[in-house]
DNA sequence: AGCACGCCGACT
DNA sequence: GTCGGCGTGCTC
């Protein structure tokens, strides 16, 4: 028997098969992992079966040995998908399933064990004549099989006792399986489902969990969508189904978590990033074997091993997270997709800030739109107020708070309500200006501005992290006149102790979430502490449910639209309402109060009248005309290495492999041209990406075309996140 | 990707 | 003379 193999090698002159002789009594079978030996490496490489046959037109050397069963002739499809739609390699997109810390080489993350005393005889007889001897059996006979730490904690016997009893007979100690605990060890308290609004039951009742369907529920912010998944993970259990739930990264707070494990208990996975390897590789495990039936995580847990799937529910749709930026570049909403029709299980995605391309599919009735209109919460939608900031310029006040929210700062504080105050800029001051000679101060290895950081007092550039002492004077004409310009959090944070000197202020931005479960300790501090104001950036707005926040103050909205992305109408849309929409989750009205310098953009208009509609409606015309997605797919490839030159000739020749078939932009410097000290140059293609097309851009890439210098690397984003 | 082969300049 | 720089080509 022969198998043809795909190595686990990102090389792309690798992406093929190579077979391999199957050893008479060795199981091999289509998905194994196997070790192999390859060309005249010293070390022996791991390998995918993908295919058995008989007959090879090669002389085949021996595979070594099986690694585990971890894949099937499903799975292997849908990574055939993976390398063909996000154009990486086959061995890239077979990394995305195996168990967590195990792509490179396999034997990483051990399962952990635990050493466990076993009762071997049921009855104490009289040979057992010391009293620790039968207060340990009595022990085991009261609470079977108990871990060996916990035998001693209890009994207070030592391990000679234990040796006693084993050489005897008596017992039997032995190494088994445990997992680690991600859930901290918390008490969960039980819920029930509770009874849903006419609203949330007519669209649970819209949604067939027997057959493909796609399905959009626009909720607008606390409406009750969790409420509706709930409901339908329920029914998919009770149909003897499993069901995996996406949210974006950020928001896999405990908050969320817990009110799946409280309402369906241990049968929950979680997946996310901040998990250990061990405690991801061992959730994945339970999921494996079918111990867990309820999988919620971020994006790569869409490729959790969940057994017989009945549905896929992806909350928050519109967020960025379910984009990859790192190979291979998939999209976790399609992926979903994918899995949903090959499953014939229905897919669910929600939001109150529906993607543009999402709700024009709606709109062509790809999807079935259902919503949900009303907050669940007595106090119903907040107030949205927009102040125009050149208005507060042309009245003289210079800092960062108009009067309007100046004022209801102060209102909140004396009525002990909380405030939460969003600005999307970390550090102290943005960017350094000579104001003699204009001079930028520039990261030396990348070609961005360095902020300020007051904390370290230090220039820290926001691409590659390297920090740089302040300097006094100018580092082109040496003139003393350097000005401090843009506000950052760090900055804000000690303006709110000058001007609110009698409220506690709690900042959260990359900086200060560093540590493990950051997030958390400085959420639960607001929540619990009640503190007055929470301050952060973009992770504030996502999810967080805080019952006394009334005021939610936006400083500077126009931050998000000049991003420099045919996307920023609609992230400063999303932005901005998501972020009104954490106030008045309570009993008590909320209001937002929106800062801009241009306050007539149809974006920002469409946020302050809560209307979805009004802002989808202008902006697919905008994009219609300008023939951006939904009307088109966006492919940007970046040639990217130290020799500029090589990069230069590199994106070259693939534009000239491109441009025949392809609508392709000529080659240009990236708008971040350099980072890393490695140059950026780059091709722009603007194509719908349909079948053939795809085929054909897949072909030149890994056939037509190859990148020649070893130090030039080449990187292809399908409809990136970010565009620079 | 690794590893070997092979062709050329500059050194104990 | 030969050591080692990196361009080229192959791996079932």
């Amino acid at each position: 028997m022969i198998a043809e193999v795909i190595l686990n090698s990102t090389a792309s002159d690798l992406n093929k098969t190579f077979d391999y002789d199957v050893p008479d009594n060795m199981n091999v079978v289509v998905g194994a992992r196997v070790l192999i030996p390859f060309g005249k490496r010293k070390i022996y490489e791991v390998g995918y079966v993908v295919k058995l046959k008989e007959e090879s037109n090669y002389e085949c050397k021996s595979i070594i040995k099986v690694i585990d069963y971890v894949f099937d002739e499903k799975k292997i499809k849908l990574a055939n998908w993976i390398s063909k739609t996000y154009f990486c390699t086959m061995a890239d997109a077979f990394r995305l399933f195996v168990p967590p810390g195990t792509s490179r080489s396999y034997d990483r993350v051990k399962t952990k064990t635990e050493k466990y005393v076993f009762l071997q005889k049921k009855d104490i007889d009289d040979k057992v004549k010391s009293e620790k001897q039968k207060k340990v059996l009595e022990f085991l006979k009261d609470n079977g099989a108990v871990p060996k730490s916990a035998l001693r904690e209890f009994v207070d016997v030592s391990d000679a006792v234990l040796k006693t009893l084993e050489k005897n007979g008596y017992i039997e100690i032995k190494d088994i399986e445990v997992n680690r605990n991600p859930f901290w060890n918390k008490e969960i308290k039980k819920a029930n489902a509770v009874i849903l609004t006419d609203e949330q039951r007519q669209a649970v009742e819209s949604i067939n969990i027997s057959k493909y369907g796609e399905y959009l529920i626009h909720g607008v912010t606390g409406s009750g969508k969790t409420e509706v998944y709930l409901q339908l993970i329920d029914e998919v259990i009770k149909s003897g189904k499993n069901a995996i739930i996406l949210v974006p990264e950020i928001s896999l707070t405990p908050q969320i978590t817990d009110r799946f494990l409280s309402r369906f208990g241990e049968t929950i996975a979680i997946l996310h990033s901040r998990l250990s390897l061990g405690e991801r590789f061992d959730e994945w495990k339970k999921i494996d074997s079918n111990k867990s039936r309820i999988v919620i995580g971020a994006r790569s847990a869409i490729f959790a091993p969940v057994k017989n799937i009945g549905i896929i529910i992806i909350d928050e749709e519109h967020d960025s997270s379910y984009k990859s930026d790192s190979t291979p570049k998939y999209d976790a909403r399609d992926v979903a997709k994918y899995i949903a029709a090959e499953n014939n299980i229905p897919i669910v995605l929600g939001s109150a800030t529906p993607d543009v391309r999402t709700y024009y599919r709606a709109m062509n009735n790809e999807v079935k739109l259902l919503k949900l209109e009303k907050r669940i919460s007595k106090s119903g939608l907040p107030n949205i107020e927009i102040v125009d900031m050149r208005d507060e310029l042309a009245t003289g006040n210079r800092t960062p708070f108009s009067r309007k929210l100046y004022f209801s700062m102060k209102e909140a504080i004396t009525n002990k309500e909380q405030i939460m105050l969003f600005l999307n800029r970390r550090g102290y001051s943005t960017f350094i200006m000579c104001r003699d000679c204009g001079y930028v101060l520039k990261c030396e290895d990348c070609d961005v501005s360095m902020t300020y950081h007051m904390d370290q007092n230090r220039l820290i550039c926001h691409y590659c992290g390297k920090t740089k002492s302040v300097s006094p004077v100018c580092p082109s004409c040496n003139s003393k006149n350097i000005k401090y310009f843009g506000t950052g959090t760090q900055k804000i944070e000690a303006l709110i102790k000058k001007y609110f000197p009698e409220a506690s202020v709690i900042r959260m931005d990359v900086d200060t979430t560093r540590e493990k479960n950051g997030h958390e300790k400085i959420l639960n501090k607001f929540r619990n502490e009640k503190i007055d104001i929470l301050l952060g950036t973009q992770m504030i707005a996502k999810g967080h449910d805080f019952s006394n926040v009334t005021l939610v103050g936006i400083l500077a909205a126009d931050i998000s639209m000049n991003i420099g992305d045919y996307r920023a109408n609609e992230r400063t849309y999303q932005l901005l309402l998501q972020m009104s929409g954490r106030a008045g989750r309570g009993d008590k009205k909320g209001t937002a109060i929106i800062q801009t310098y241009m306050p007539d953009e149809f974006s920002i208009q469409s946020v302050k009248e809560q209307n979805y509609t009004k802002f989808y409606n202008t902006e697919i015309k905008i994009r219609e005309k300008l023939n951006y997605p939904p009307f088109c797919d966006i492919i940007i490839a970046v040639a990217s290495g130290e020799d500029e030159d090589k990069v230069k000739g590199e994106i070259t020749r693939l534009y000239d492999s491109l441009k025949i078939s392809f609508n392709v932009y000529p080659p240009a410097p990236a708008p971040i041209s350099k980072i890393n000290n490695e140059y950026r140059w780059r091709i722009l293609i603007k194509d719908v990406f349909d079948k053939q097309k795809t085929e054909k851009f897949y072909n030149i890439l890994f056939d037509g075309y190859k990148v020649q210098s070893t130090d030039v690397r080449l990187s292809i984003d399908k409809n990136p996140n970010n565009m620079l």
